[in-house]
DNA sequence: AACTAAGATGAACCTGCGTTCACCATCTAT
DNA sequence: ATAGATGGTGAACGCAGGTTCATCTTAGTT
């Protein structure tokens, strides 16, 4: 992976300063901040920014990809659960409440890679995300749970454009609305 | 209303023609078309779009309002069908297909309104979805179809960011998945 | 037909924003 | 400690796109 040199010791520092703050920026102001602005929040100068990426494409890049290995990083756990009993289900239900929560702010970000027409879904994260997904999805219906014909493109579809309302509730209820369509079980019986 | 003296006729025929024009361009090539495609477009010069719209947030704001007309329209149709013995479900579902398949080219238009900061939803169209909807869902309940606790706002929770993917079969497959959060029968059982 | 006010034109203007580059600072290896 | 390369700086540039305005055209009127 380093076939280059490996990066002088500030330098470092400064790249992930300028992701964080990248990541923070668009998330807050939306995908058409400054990169002055960015810069400004990670405490450097503009021409910083261009020395670790050569255009604000490639920083948006390389911030959608950060927060899809931090995905990926939550569905593996999710899957290593699963050995210590956990239902799928479960775990689907929950990472689907906490995509929705957490990314109900870095869903400007994605919005922002696609504004400028930049790959949205970087290769390796997106790989980790699809395998895990997957365990998830099969053993979801091994168990009974999960809707036989549901596939990986059906969650992508959903979650696709979900949470642009970060209203309190929506979450839920958001959750509520969706399930029953995943899920082998009807609508849970909230009839007053 | 038309408390202002009335538009000269080539003025009225080019207010037309900007406007249809302006959905036209945005919905394909996106949100930030400029003006002087959206005049290029209409056959027209760009000063002429500054006479019948200050900005290009009130062009935009316009041509939202234009949609939303027909989104009310096709709702009233479908209200009107029900005294004719038409079930509420029914027409739900039918809106919602309609509302993807044409709106999967406007949404650009409703995100280009976001974008601007312009007042998304214009109130006199809103009104009217507004009020057909709801008589769609209290019928439907009332015929037992839809789950008692839904409410427009589901609707507009669910339709908020739906329909990003324009791929063919995306419109049916959404619908299978989200009806059944919707309706008190659950997934229709096309297990293999 | 002549008059006039409403409308149309489009080159020029202005602002914001991504990007560059000549110069300075800092790290690391000898 | 010093060399020299790697990294950082930020004023300046260029372009793109929204907006203006002095000027010309045309519809409606007498």
């Amino acid at each position: 992976m380093a076939s280059t040199r490996p990066l002088r010791a500030d330098a470092a520092r400064n790249r992930k300063k300028i992701l964080d703050a990248a990541r923070e920026q668009i998330a807050t102001h939306g995908p058409d901040v400054g990169m002055d602005e960015i810069a400004a929040a990670a405490g450097v100068a503009v021409g910083t920014l261009y020395r670790h990426f050569p255009a604000k494409t490639d920083l948006v890049e390389a911030v959608v990809a950060d927060w899809m290995d931090g995905v990926a990083d939550g569905l593996e756990a999710a899957v290593a659960r699963l050995a210590a009993g956990s239902r799928a289900l479960d775990e689907i239900a929950a990472f689907l409440r906490h995509f929705l929560e957490t990314a109900a702010n870095d869903m400007a970000v994605k919005a922002a890679a696609r504004a400028l027409g930049a790959d949205t879904d970087p290769d390796a994260p997106l790989q980790r995300v699809t395998t895990a997904l997957n365990t998830l999805i099969h053993t979801g219906q091994t168990e009974g749970d999960v809707h036989p014909d549901v596939t990986l493109t059906d969650f992508y579809l959903l979650l696709d454009g979900a949470p642009a309302s970060r209203a309190a509730g929506a979450t839920d209820r958001w959750l509520i609305l969706v399930l029953p369509g995943l899920t082998t079980r009807g609508r849970p019986d909230t009839t007053a």
